[in-house]
DNA sequence: GAGATGACGGGCT
DNA sequence: AAGCCCGCCATCT
């Protein structure tokens, strides 16, 4: 059998972010054993299509802010699914991490 | 196989 | 506090 690639192991520690709550770019790498492959986690989610179970829009980087990308409506839908799970945003479009950033650890809070 | 790309992060200004 | 630059890495052409 061949390993699962990088992608898929994104994609699968993703689907493990609960509702509520996000992690960074950074975060899901060093989870994965790649500190420094924070860009490719990005890369693998914008290789992700629609139809899938992964909830992308969980990931924002290491600001707190969701990444500028092209096309613009896809910041804005990541905005408001995370709003629908009551992740609030403050005057500056920006997460406060300190409250929302999920840890592998807390699986079962 | 080499060069370019990109949903990033950390450090410095 | 915010923005700019440089370095990292997996994948794409």
């Amino acid at each position: 059998m061949t390993e699962p690639s990088f992608y898929e192991r994104v994609y699968d520690f993703v689907r493990h972010v609960p509702r509520g709550r996000v992690v960074t770019y950074g975060q899901v790498a060093a989870c994965l054993g790649a500190p420094r492959s924070s860009r490719a986690v990005g890369y693998a989610l914008r290789a992700l299509t629609a139809g899938n179970d992964v909830p992308w829009h969980r990931v924002v980087n290491h600001r707190g802010q969701i990444s500028p990308r092209y096309p613009a409506e896809s910041p804005m839908l990541q905005r408001l699914l995370l709003e629908d799970e009551g992740v609030r945003f403050d005057t500056q479009s920006r997460i406060e991490l300190t409250i929302y950033r999920w840890h592998p650890e807390d699986a079962g809070e």
